[in-house]
RNA sequence: GGGGAAGUGGCGGAAUGGCAGACGCAGCCGCCUCAAAAGCGGCCGAGGCAACUCAUGUGGGUUCGACUCCCACCUUCCCCA
C-alpha cells in the first residue's frame, strides 16, 4: 500500500520507537522487584532465516500478553532465545558446505532483527542460544546429573533409523512411521544408545497432568494417552525342553484359557535359545523370517503389512492347563513393546485373530455376553468383557471377577503377578550427528565407560569438520575422540553421539533465569523467584514430544531441590492456531510465504500485529488475505486522526479523572471507552486471549470518535483520545507511543496502567427492555435500568403488539430478568 | 475402530441460558471531487407491500426461553490404533 494522504508515517515511527526502547531498555526484566512477578514464555524458534506472518501471529500473542500484564502491575519476564543446534544447519553444511556455525550465526542475526521489527518487548539481555557453549556446557553438566543418578544409561537396542537423516529418532519423533522431520520412512536397526529413563517417572507424569487445569483438556488427554498406563498381570510360559520362560504381559486375563498360541518378536533373546531345541530345518527359516523383519519400520510390522508369522517346531507350557501351546514368532509383535511376548488368543483378540484364521490355528472361546445361549457361538472375535466357559473353575465368573481371581491362582502358584505396563519407553537421545551436544562420556578400555569431570567441561564440538552425511561425523574427527581416561590417564575414546535437541529445550527457560551464571544452569534463588512459568504458548504439535520431556526434566530437578514450588514447569498453556495464505499452509515449495519484511513495509507492523490478532479467535486456524489487513490499516488511520486536533499541546485529560458526559452521545462514547478497556482486561485475565473481541470494541470506540469529530472541545471527546493510545499500547506499540508523545508525554506510554474500567462509566442510564409472549419477541421497550417487574409489566402491557398477542388469555406465568427480559406466559 | 475439537450471512467472525449475525472484509448507493484515490454517510441472512414468518449442520429432548445444556445422527479437522 502506497503511502497516502491522511495516513500516518509508519516506517519512521515503528523505527524511530524500536531503537528508543532499545537504547533505553524499556523491557529490561529485574530480578528483585516489588511488584508481583509473571513470566511470558514463547516456545524459543529454531534459527531457520525467515519469518513470516505465522510466527508473527504466535509472538504477537505472547507480546500481547506480556505488555497487557506489565501495564496491569506486574513485573514481567519475557524473554527470547535459539534453539539453535539441529539438522537444517547440519544439512546446508552437507548441501553446500556451510559452516553449520556460522550458518546458524547468520540466520539468528536475521531473525533477532526481524523479531524486533515486530515490536517485541523482549528483555534481551537475557538472550540464549544452545548451539553456544556457555549454553551445551550445562546440557553436558546436566546429562551427568541424570547420569549420577542412574537416569541416564546406554544400551543396545532396535531403534528406529531414518536412512535420509543417517540418524536414530525418538519413539515420538516417528509420526506414521516416518521421520517427524524429512518424512522418509523409518527403519529398523539394533543400535548401542543413550537412553534416558523417563518411564521411572510415567506414574507422576501421567498423575500430574490431573492437576494441569491451566492446559487444554486435549493436550493432557493426549499425554494421558501417549504415556499408556493399562494395568493387567504378567505371567511366564515354561518352554517345553528348555531351561527358559517366556514372560507375557496382558489386560484379559481372563481370557487365559483362550490361549492357543505364544506370539513372540523376531528379535525376543529366547529365539536364539530355541536354535537348541527345533530341528535344523526350523532354526535356518526363524533365520530367514527374522532376517526379512528387520528393516522394517513399527508401523510397517502392526498396520501397514499383512501379519506374517512362522511356527519355531517348539511349544510352551500353558501355566493353568498345563496344555503345550505352539510358539511363533510373528511380525506384529514387537521385542521394544511390553515384555516382547503375547498369548494369543484368537477368539477374544482381532489381532490374534486374523493371524491364527491365516495359518489356522484353533479358535478357543472362553468368554460370552451374558445372556448368550450357549450353543451360539460367535465367527467373530469377542473382545469385551462377558462371562467366562470352559476355564476350569474360573468358569460361569464375570470376566471382572475372573481377572483378579486368575491373578491371585497365579501369584499363589508362583507363576504370574499383577503389573502395570506403560507404551511411554526410555528417550531415546543418541543422535549420529555433528550439529548437537557431544554427550560427555569417555570410554576406557582399562576403566570402561567414564563420565567427563565437572571442571571439564564443555566437551567443545571441534571446528571445521568436513560434513558428508554419512556416518557418525565425530567419529572420523581424531582430534576429538582421541583422549586421556580421566580415572587412570590411559589412552581413551571420546563417545561420538551428540544429543537430541529435545534435550536442550526441555529446560531452558531456567537459563533465561539467570544466563551468565558460570558456576550452575541456573541458581535455585533465580528459580524461587520467577518459576513457575505463568503462561507457556506454542504449537500443539509440541504436545507430546517437548512438553512431555520438559515435565520430566522439571521433576527430575524438583527432586534436587534445584527448584522449589509446583513439580510442573508450565503452569498455563496456550497453543496458537495455524496461518494459512490462500487456504493452504505457507511453505517456500508451494511459494505461498508471506514475510514479515515485505509486510512491515507494505502496512506496517502496528497492522500486522492487529490484523493477526483480529482475523480469528487466537487458537483458531486463520487465513492471511492482504484484503483483510486493510481493514486494520484503516483502523490505524483514523486512530491517528482521531488524535490529530490534540497534537502539540499538553494533553492529559486523564489525570483530570473521570469526566462527566452531558449528553447521551457522550455518556455512549466514555462507555465504549471503558467497554474497550474491560474487554483486554477480561481477555488477559481469564487466559481466553481473545483480543480479536478487543479490538472490535476498540473500532467501535473509534467509530463514536469519528461520529463526534463536531464536538472536539468537549470534555469526555478529549478524554477518549487521551485513553486510545494506552488502550491500544499492547497491541500496536508504536503508534500508541507516537501518539503519547505527540500529547506531550515524557516518559512511555508502556509504563502507564492500563486503563481500569471504572463500574460509573460503564453503567447505562436507561436500557432496551425485550418483551416476550410465550419466548418470543413482540416489543421492545427503552427504560431506566432500576425498573421494577410491576412497572415493566405496566409498561408492556402497554404496547400494542403485545396486547394483541395476549388478546385476553390468562396470564399464567411472568419471568422477568432485571431491566433486560420480561417473558409473559399465557 | 477408539478419543478430542468444531459446524452461525458471499467471507472471517460476535453473542458462555435472555434482542442471533457485534466488528471487519467484500459488494451496492450517495456525498466530496473537473475526475479518481483517500475520506465521510447509508444499505447489506431469506421470504413478504406489510403486520409478520423462517433462519445458527440434521433430528429429538430439557427449559417460560437454546447458537449456547443433554441424546442420536451427518460432515470436517486433529490425535491414537
Amino acid at each position: 500500500m502506497l503511502f497516502m494522504a491522511g495516513s500516518y508515517d509508519f516506517a519512521s515511527i515503528e523505527h524511530k520507537w524500536q531503537s528508543r526502547w532499545e537504547r533505553e531498555s524499556l523491557y529490561r526484566a529485574p530480578n528483585q522487584s516489588e511488584k508481583p512477578k509473571y513470566y511470558a514464555l514463547v516456545m524459543l524458534p529454531y534459527p531457520s532465516g525467515d519469518l513470516h506472518v505465522g510466527h508473527a501471529k504466535n509472538y504477537t500473542i505472547g507480546d500481547a500478553v506480556a505488555r497487557m500484564r506489565r501495564m496491569l502491575g506486574y513485573n514481567v519476564l519475557n524473554p527470547m532465545g535459539w534453539d539453535a543446534f539441529g539438522l537444517p544447519a547440519e544439512n546446508a553444511a552437507i548441501a553446500n558446505g556451510a559452516d553449520p556455525a556460522a550458518w546458524t550465526t547468520e540466520n539468528i542475526l536475521k531473525m533477532r532483527r526481524q523479531l524486533r521489527s515486530l515490536g517485541t518487548s523482549y528483555d534481551w539481555s537475557r538472550e540464549v542460544a544452545t548451539c553456544e557453549p556457555e549454553f551445551y556446557r550445562w546440557n553436558q553438566w546436566l546429562f551427568l546429573r541424570l547420569y549420577d543418578a542412574g537416569l541416564a544409561y546406554k544400551r543396545e537396542a532396535p531403534v528406529n533409523w531414518c536412512p535420509h537423516d543417517q540418524t536414530v529418532l525418538a519413539n515420538e519423533q516417528v509420526v506414521d512411521g516416518r521421520c517427524w522431520r524429512c518424512e522418509h520412512l523409518v527403519q529398523r536397526r539394533n543400535l548401542s544408545q543413550w537412553f534416558l529413563r523417563i518411564t521411572d517417572y510415567a506414574d507422576r507424569l501421567l498423575d500430574d497432568l490431573d492437576g494441569l487445569s491451566g492446559w487444554p483438556e486435549r493436550t493432557r488427554a493426549m499425554q494421558r494417552n501417549w504415556i499408556g498406563r493399562s494395568e493387567g498381570a504378567t505371567f511366564a510360559f515354561a518352554i517345553d525342553g528348555l531351561d527358559a520362560e517366556v514372560d507375557v504381559f496382558t489386560t484379559r486375563l481372563d481370557t487365559i484359557f483362550g490361549v492357543t498360541f505364544l506370539a513372540i518378536a523376531a528379535e525376543h533373546p529366547v529365539v536364539s535359545s530355541l536354535g537348541r531345541i527345533v530341528s535344523a530345518e526350523h532354526a535356518a527359516q526363524i533365520a530367514a523370517f527374522a532376517e526379512s523383519l528387520q528393516s522394517k519400520s513399527e508401523l510397517e510390522r502392526t498396520s501397514l503389512m499383512e501379519k506374517r508369522g512362522i511356527f519355531t517346531g517348539a511349544y510352551a507350557i500353558h501355566p493353568l492347563s498345563r496344555e503345550r501351546i505352539p510358539i511363533w514368532v510373528t511380525s506384529y509383535v514387537l521385542a521394544e513393546y511390553g515384555t516382547g511376548a503375547v498369548m494369543g488368543v484368537p477368539a477374544h483378540d482381532e489381532r490374534d485373530f486374523e493371524f491364527a484364521r491365516k495359518y489356522a490355528l484353533p479358535v478357543v472361546t472362553v468368554v460370552v455376553p451374558p445372556n448368550m445361549p450357549p450353543d451360539e457361538l460367535p465367527h467373530e472375535p469377542y473382545i469385551e468383557d462377558g462371562r467366562l466357559i470352559a476355564s476350569e473353575s474360573f468358569s460361569d465368573m464375570s470376566s471382572e471377577r475372573a481377572r483378579n481371581a486368575i491373578a491371585a491362582h497365579l501369584a499363589a502358584l508362583g507363576r504370574g503377578k499383577t503389573s502395570v505396563n506403560y507404551k511411554l519407553r526410555d528417550w531415546l537421545i543418541s543422535r549420529q550427528r555433528y550439529w548437537g551436544t557431544p554427550i560427555p562420556i569417555i570410554y576406557c578400555s582399562a576403566c570402561g565407560e567414564v563420565p567427563v569431570p565437572d571442571d571439564e567441561l564443555p566437551v567443545l564440538l571441534p571446528p571445521g569438520v568436513r560434513l558428508r552425511g554419512e556416518g557418525s561425523p565425530l567419529a572420523s574427527v581424531p582430534e576429538f575422540i582421541e583422549t586421556t581416561c580421566p580415572k587412570c590417564g590411559g589412552p581413551a575414546r571420546r563417545e561420538s553421539d551428540t544429543m537430541d535437541t529435545f534435550f536442550e529445550s526441555s529446560w531452558y527457560y531456567l537459563r533465561y533465569l539467570d544466563p551468565h551464571n558460570d558456576r550452575l544452569p541456573w541458581s535455585a534463588e533465580r528459580a524461587a523467584q520467577w518459576m513457575n512459568v505463568d503462561q507457556y504458548i506454542g504449537g500443539a504439535e509440541h504436545t507430546v514430544l517437548h512438553l512431555l520431556y520438559s515435565r520430566f526434566f522439571y521433576k527430575f530437578f524438583h527432586d534436587r531441590g534445584w527448584v522449589s514450588g509446583s513439580a510442573e514447569p508450565f503452569e498455563n498453556l496456550f497453543h496458537q492456531g495455524l496461518v494459512l495464505h490462500d487456504g493452504e499452509k505457507m511453505s517456500k515449495s508451494r511459494g505461498n510465504v508471506v514475510g514479515i519484511d515485505e509486510t512491515a513495509e507494505k502496512t506496517g507492523v502496528d497492522a500486522m500485529r492487529l490484523f493477526a490478532l483480529y482475523v480469528t479467535p487466537p487458537e483458531e486456524t486463520s487465513d492471511w488475505t492482504d484484503e483483510g489487513i486493510t481493514g486494520r490499516v484503516r483502523l490505524l488511520n483514523r486512530i491517528w486522526r482521531a488524535c490529530e486536533p490534540f497534537f502539540e499541546r499538553q494533553h492529559d485529560s486523564g489525570a483530570r479523572g473521570l469526566p462527566r458526559p452531558k449528553t447521551a452521545a457522550e455518556k455512549t462514547l466514555l462507555r465504549a471507552v471503558h467497554v474497550a478497556a474491560k474487554s483486554a482486561i477480561d481477555e488477559t485475565l481469564s487466559r481466553r486471549f481473545h483480543y480479536n473481541a478487543t479490538i472490535a470494541k476498540l473500532d467501535e470506540l473509534v467509530n463514536l470518535i469519528t461520529e463526534s469529530s463536531g464536538t472536539a472541545d468537549s470534555p469526555v471527546a478529549a478524554y477518549a483520545v487521551w485513553a486510545l493510545p494506552i488502550l491500544v499500547a499492547p497491541f500496536a506499540p508504536h503508534i500508541a507511543e507516537e501518539l503519547w508523545e505527540r500529547f506531550g508525554h515524557t516518559t512511555s506510554v508502556h509504563l502507564e496502567p492500563y486503563l481500569r474500567p471504572d463500574d460509573r462509566a460503564l453503567a447505562v442510564d436507561e436500557t432496551t427492555l425485550v418483551v416476550q409472549v410465550n419466548g418470543r419477541v413482540r416489543a421492545r421497550i427503552v427504560v431506566a435500568p432500576g425498573i421494577g417487574e410491576e412497572e415493566a409489566f405496566a409498561l408492556a402491557l402497554e404496547e400494542a403488539n403485545v396486547r394483541s398477542h395476549l388478546d385476553g388469555k390468562e396470564v399464567r406465568k411472568r419471568i422477568y430478568v432485571p431491566a433486560k427480559l420480561l417473558n409473559i406466559v399465557v
